[in-house]
DNA sequence: ACATGAATCAATCATATGATTGATTTATAT
DNA sequence: ATATAAATCAATCATATGATTGATTCATGT
């Protein structure tokens, strides 16, 4: 007879970690943090709880081993970084772009980092990660919106940090849990447009 | 000598489930739902398991009873409400202002919010009641806009419903463990007017 | 006074849960 | 081939945790 699991055994440490990291996230995505068990990864990957203690020695290193591993493969997805000689528009889209397709296509990972939240004030490693990452993010936005301003297509009244953490609260409020899908995105992306744009490029003039 | 709790007993129910209530929220506040306790709201409270049990079922029903007298404390914390007889920016501040004290007086509110988002996906009910709440709070917002756009305070372009989504959400990211305190509220308030006030020195000459 | 119900508690149960121990199997280098 | 290290598992432990049971104490109306 043919097993459901024929011969799947002996995976070296990285790949392992990286696979319990998955599991782990998508439990968190499926049934929320606060029931996270650590049998329930293991299940999950189809390994003993034993083997998983092997690899992840207890469950504060699973959480920080899932913070880790949320932050790098969503910085992974992001575009190249603030460049004062493009567009500004341009790339604030893009960065827009980059944050709604990991919604669309890795929904663990702004997953983790909500739930994640949850244990922050409990595990200061993973405070600091999610702090570190927000800022990161946020820092991003508030680069564009400089570059922007200078370029004379934002308004000079934008002021880059409170628009960058304006914009990043909207942005974070789309994670899973959010207003019932990603419907709303696309307006409430247009909608921070026009609010930063300069009045002259909307009405006046026709769009491009 | 004096007792730490001299003669504290036998409370009416209603009481007694507020008090449980209550105790719940800070110790979500504190710790983070994954670490709520039956036992720790118990003895928070003063009282033994099994009194506790007697006045709330099971934690499925705490958790209800904290999202419901959440949701209503915040509620009652909130101004009038949108009215189009008066000026749409007074009411903008004064629906942020409130926000803003519920997270200075009231910090276990938001808290709550956002860690029962953890349960909502396995307690149906608890998720019943945020998406109800949210969708309160946007529309509230959504009404103000609308007011003050047909009252020209507000840019002609802007959508009511997107703003409003961009607006709590900007707004729900100051929640505990938000960026660094409130310490940039008022300046992201600033940014989001701002962004919706219509250019001063700007006529386009558009008929509407 | 005293009967009745409401509120409380001590003790306990059944299971969940994170973690450990020691043996077993597989890979790899010599 | 065989010794060594890496990876895995079965069994188990210790405690945590939600929940129940049955007795006890307080309040209240008559």
């Amino acid at each position: 007879m043919s097993d459901t699991k024929p011969t799947q055994q002996y995976i070296r440490k990285d790949d392992r970690r990286e696979m319990i990291a998955e599991a782990a996230r998508a439990l968190i995505l499926e049934k929320g943090y606060a029931a996270l068990r650590t049998r329930s990864v293991a299940e999950r990957v189809g390994i003993n709880i034993s083997t998983l203690h092997f690899h992840v020695p207890n469950k504060t290193a699973l959480v920080r081993l899932v913070a880790e591993t949320s932050r790098d493969a969503f910085l992974a997805l992001l575009p190249p970084g603030p460049d004062a000689e493009r567009p500004a528009l341009a790339q604030l889209r893009a960065e827009v772009r980059a944050y709604h397709d990991s919604l669309r296509d890795r929904p663990e990972l702004a997953a983790c980092f909500g739930q994640l939240t949850q244990v922050a004030t409990a595990e200061p490693e993973v405070a600091e990660i999610l702090d570190a990452f927000t800022q990161d993010w946020c820092r991003r936005y508030a680069e564009i919106l400089a570059i922007g301003r200078s370029q004379g297509v934002f308004r000079a009244t934008v002021q880059p940090l409170p628009a960058a953490l304006m914009i990043t609260g909207a942005l974070a409020s789309f994670g899973p849990r959010g207003p019932k899908g990603l419907a709303m995105f696309w307006p409430v992306v247009d909608e921070i447009e026009r609010s930063l744009l300069v009045p002259e490029s909307r009405e006046c003039s026709d769009a491009d």
